[in-house]
RNA sequence: GCGGGCAUAGCUCAGUUGGUUAGAGCACCAGAUUGUGGCUCUGGGGGUCGCGGGUUCGAGUCCCGUUGCCCGCC
């Protein structure tokens, strides 16, 4: 039997928000927590000292990209990708799922796997759960990803079902193969489940129940911020969250806005990754504790203010917005590094505050304010509970 | 002084044998970005075509003058 990798700490009395932990063989997870997206080993534009320093304990990268780019076979060389990358804190690694969708027309959906070509040289690959296992394996990750089929939006019916019946059984084979392997290094490796279904609530319901039905280690919410409108994501959350056994972590994959994130959290969900602080950065978007901004804007060309009032409390440097703004104009590599440091800063301060705050009891209240001050409603999303 | 060339958007330039509201790239301004192939993608503002005459139904395009810059030659 394993040991539990998850403890649920707290509850909230007035949402379904929760502060909990999760053990990996890399230290601990305090959740809520988001995970900045590092994709092949790296966070673009930045260090990985500084995700350190901001106290990040758990970083995504990608099963798809490692596996074409340097190749299992040299990550397994140099012991792993902690080793490889230098980095001894907590890894997950997405199952390639997604990209395999994201592809589009280079892929080959067959019930043994995905025929695929590398976007990098398009040579032939086969990805099946075993397989990808097998990489995520060879990676190292703390936290591996059953392979799972994603679908977009909108997607009928038959097209959901079908995806989830595909996802339900290669996550079933992922499974089986992960139970019955050994250590691959010398510590103890996770596997999450990822739920499909669409935006159909019955398929989604089918989904829980068959991957409850198995020892996960973790559940995440596969399927979402895929162009649907924020309330019907919420919409199934809620639902999802609703059947989703409490002593397992919630990832809700993907999301998202800050905005997003606090409502998930409300639902119930404990993890997030997403590209959106560390993109948009590169591409002058901020996310600040007093709202978003374009930095390349005219209207901070004289702005000697600091780039987030609380700059101190974010373990930043008081760089200027007028500074910041320059870098960016002129093409300097340091206004990209600037920048998503700011943003993880930032989205590291927003979940950090969401756990304190469930655990003194007032996160309702502060999300609820913290949102309407700094970032009101866009495209018609609601209030975030109720 | 003589000869030649060039003047079109902030910059570098395209503009057919004269023919609708003069274009591009860059720059500028703004927006997007949700399990990251792609410092990317979308939009927008901006020119009395050096100036003054002339020819013509019509001139950025042809003619004359003029100003400025560039290159040769004395």
């Amino acid at each position: 039997m394993r040991k539990p990798t998850f403890d649920l700490i707290a509850t909230d009395t007035e949402t379904k928000a929760r502060a909990g932990i999760i053990h990996t063989a890399h230290g601990v997870v305090e959740t809520p927590a988001f995970m900045p997206v590092a994709t092949q080993g790296a966070i673009k534009a930045l260090d990985h000292r500084f995700a350190r320093s901001l106290s990040y304990s758990l970083l995504l990268a990608n099963t798809y990209h490692l596996y074409l780019r340097p190749g299992t076979d040299v990550l397994e060389r140099f012991g792993g990708l902690h080793r490889f990358m230098q980095w001894d804190r907590a890894l997950l690694t997405d199952s390639g799922g997604f990209q395999v969708y994201s592809l589009g027309t280079l892929r080959r959906v067959t019930d043994d796997g995905v025929e695929f070509r590398s976007h990098i040289d398009g040579s032939r690959h086969l990805f099946t759960p075993e397989s990808v296992v097998h990489s995520q394996r060879a990676i190292g990750a703390d936290i591996m990803m059953a392979f799972d089929e994603c679908i977009g939006y909108p997607a009928s019916r038959e097209q959901a079902e079908r995806a989830l019946d595909r996802s339900m059984r290669w996550e079933k084979r992922c499974y089986e193969v992960h139970r019955s392997v050994p250590f691959f290094y010398d510590y103890p490796q996770q596997l999450f489940a990822i739920i499909q279904g669409g935006t159909y609530s019955d398929l989604r319901r089918r989904s829980i129940e068959e991957l409850c039905a198995l020892s996960f280690d973790g559940f995440a919410i596969g399927g979402l911020a895929v162009g649907e409108p924020a309330d019907l994501m919420y919409e199934i959350t809620d639902y999802s969250t609703n059947l989703l056994p409490p002593s397992q972590p919630r990832y809700l994959m993907g999301v998202g806005t800050p905005q997003n994130i606090l409502r998930s959290i409300a639902l119930g969900v404990d993890l997030f990754d997403c590209v959106m602080p560390t993109r948009n950065a590169r591409n002058g978007t901020l996310f600040t504790t007093r709202g978003r901004l374009n930095i390349r804007n005219v209207r901070f060309k004289y702005s000697d203010e600091p780039i987030d009032p609380a700059w101190q409390e974010l373990g930043l440097e008081p760089y200027t917005l007028g500074y910041l703004r320059h870098l960016f104009v002129s093409g300097e590599i340091l206004g990209l590094t600037i920048a998503t440091l700011q943003n993880l800063a930032f989205y590291r301060w927003l979940v950090r505050t969401s756990r304190e705050k469930i655990l003194d009891g007032t996160f309702r209240q502060w999300s609820q304010s913290f949102l309407e001050q700094f970032y009101p409603d866009a495209k018609g999303e609601r209030s975030i509970v109720d």
